[in-house]
DNA sequence: TGATATAACTGACTATAGTCATTAATGATT
DNA sequence: AATCATTAATGACTATAGTCAGTTATATCA
């Protein structure tokens, strides 16, 4: 058991994953998702169709390995730029049109995109990725419901992770009917989005009723 | 143009999509919905592989077909026996609560029925039914929002079909959250649902903020 | 009732995702 | 450098969802 010095398995190993992502991304972007078939990738990345299903689970994966790096630099730019006087509503308006205007490039690619990161049984393989990606916004958004509350926004007693994670719950029920063609994208973002968060800041309870708990 | 007075075809019709429904419910319980194959299907119903296809859009309409009912049953269950002294917390964990025990009863399935109805392009066939089922039960969950009005329990001002919408929301990123193995079921409804839930009616704002909307 | 039009049905066919027994390449050990 | 062990690569193969050109059944109407 001695350690692997020369290293050659690893690097051919990263190079062939970076081959069939760029594959991948060339294909899916040329054809479509659907119209590209796992051999044409496989032989676009210059390995057996079997190779390739040694470094994705399956076709959806592929989609999820190249969304990864694009959804990186989207989670940074969501955050940078935030401007300082707008509240905390059109802060987080703001953050989540991001990615709504980012799938709206290829609404069609997103839907497979999203499909394969909900209700599987597990996430294996680049999912795995993509799900850490997921917590880490989570963990972003977080960190500025906390500055919410010091510049006095919100409630101090609040669980900002708790918050993080009904914010993103609503996001995504508006990305869902926005991909399902319910609504359109402008509508999505300044109406349906819009206003799930701003009753989520609200809300139900009347004031005397918020009084008691305290 | 005259009238068709036989009827023989709808009827027939009818029969068929009967004799579907019945013969993939039973194969989907008996070998679970990935192991039965449309031929199967097909065969137990007692028609062609193609005639299938002109009855059920896809393998997983045929999963929605088989759920309409007992949704439907489900969703009547799930409004009945609302004790009158539950705070409205409690009221809408104990609603939501019937479907994930309803989809815990095979949850690999479940998983594949609720793959069905999001991201998908459009709704057509037994998806348009299913669509029109979430409308419904969306407007008996406001609803009972309503009814939390009258005894005071939320603000006159609550938009409630924007409420419903939004527990729904945080109802379903619970349900993901579970059938994707992240959390236990009674996590799921005692944790998960009744924190985002909570959230959700409490809302963010600190009360002074709250007084200044007044 | 026979002729014609329309709607429903069919299964052979196609396309393609994912598997697996076999082969090739790399690394460890002497 | 020769041998062995482990890991990676391969493409022929399998399984099955969904299609479609051809066929059959029902309805309409003279």
């Amino acid at each position: 058991m001695v350690e692997n010095k020369s290293g050659v398995r690893e690097r051919n190993k990263k190079q062939k994953l970076e081959n069939i992502r760029l594959a991948s991304q060339f294909l899916f972007k040329e054809k479509g998702y659907e119209a590209t078939t796992t051999r044409e990738v496989a032989e676009r990345a210059g390995i057996g169709t079997g190779t390739l299903f040694l470094y994705a689970r399956d076709k959806q994966d592929l989609l999820v390995l190249v969304y990864l790096d694009a959804i990186e630099e989207l989670i940074e730019q969501s955050f940078t730029g935030l401007t300082e006087t707008q509240p905390l509503r059109e802060r987080l308006v703001g953050i989540f049109s991001h990615f709504l205007r980012f799938y709206a490039n290829d609404p069609e690619t997103a839907r497979f995109y999203l499909q394969a990161l909900t209700f599987q049984k597990s996430l294996e393989g680049q999912r795995q990725e993509a799900a850490a990606q997921i917590a880490r916004f989570l963990n972003l958004l977080a960190g500025q419901l906390e500055q919410a509350k010091l510049r006095g926004e919100i409630s101090l007693g609040i669980d900002t992770v708790q918050a993080a994670r009904n914010f993103f719950g609503l996001y995504f029920q508006t990305l869902s009917a926005w991909l399902g063609g319910l609504v359109d994208l402008e509508t999505a973002i300044n109406h349906s989005l819009r206003n799930a968060f701003d009753l989520q800041i609200t809300g139900l309870q009347p004031p005397n009723l918020i009084d008691k708990n305290f």
